[in-house]
DNA sequence: CAAAATACGATTAAATAAAACGTATATAAC
DNA sequence: GTTATATACGTTTTATTTAATCGTATTTTG
């Protein structure tokens, strides 16, 4: 139970690289993976990822690279988590793939519902800038 | 990120039915996964765990089965989650057990702790009781 | 045109979680 | 005492999920 996985730890890591840097200042997914030891083709899915999503800028070309494109303050964990991986929740039976075959005799949907709201508040109501200290 | 386990949600339903019985009515583990359509090995291993970290109280013999040996009340979703997983953290760095390899180069150590920390305190915050509505 | 960057679908590999198996022990009912 | 039914627990196997890799296309600088 509540594990952060890898993607979320290199965005984390990405936007905290790239927050300490100026405006005009590109960091290519290059740049990030190799001094964080990052395996290239997964950190730069991650940041691709987060530029379509609005939270990076990407630009093309040989010294291309990527930009914040929204203050970290206006994200969450929450967020950034749903720009990742999509609609996330505690349990089968709240997304919104297949059902849980045992949701018939289930006892704790309910509750699990409830649960499941009161955490997506909680993460809702961290913001990067303060999770990353910027 | 952030999704339960099954151990957890068996853990659940199973507190969720125990506490709708009498303190004198004993329930075994076969009356449970057969209800609910749980694995019985599994079922058996959780409330053997949960037993053994003193939540429930084994009875032995034929007509054996399980009670409540604490108010759900004074346990918590963390707590309940270390009987049944040991420690918990978000990252590898925060575990017990070997440390993550590239730790050296990582930026985000500190801040990953602090989050750590504003989690479990969440967890911690949230009664089983208040969960199951019991 | 060549080099270096992003973009993205598809596949493979690794790690983890879940389930199943096997055997021992305790006790109530008969 | 024997049998049936329950807990106890270590091991193994299977399934699922996550992480990493591969391959190719596109864009832009120099
Ligand atoms: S229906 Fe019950 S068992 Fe199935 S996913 Fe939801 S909470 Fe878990
Ligand atoms: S050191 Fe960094 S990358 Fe490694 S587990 Fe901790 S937060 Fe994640």
């Amino acid at each position: 139970m509540n594990k952060m996985n890898k993607k979320m730890e290199y965005a984390l890591m990405a936007l905290k690289h790239i927050s300490g840097k100026s405006d005009q200042d590109l960091t290519s997914a290059k740049e990030i993976s190799e001094q964080m030891h990052i395996p290239f083709e997964v950190m730069a899915k991650v940041l691709q990822a987060l530029a379509s999503r609005g939270l990076l800028k990407a630009e093309y070309g040989a010294s291309g690279g990527y930009v914040l494109a929204r203050p970290l303050s206006e994200v969450s964990v929450h967020g950034l988590s749903e720009m990742l991986e999509g609609h996330v929740a505690l349990t089968k039976c709240l997304g919104n793939d297949e059902p849980c075959e045992i949701s018939g005799t289930c006892n704790i949907t309910s509750p699990i519902s409830n649960l499941n709201k009161k955490v997506q508040e909680f993460y809702k109501s961290v913001s990067l800038s303060e999770v990353l200290h910027v």
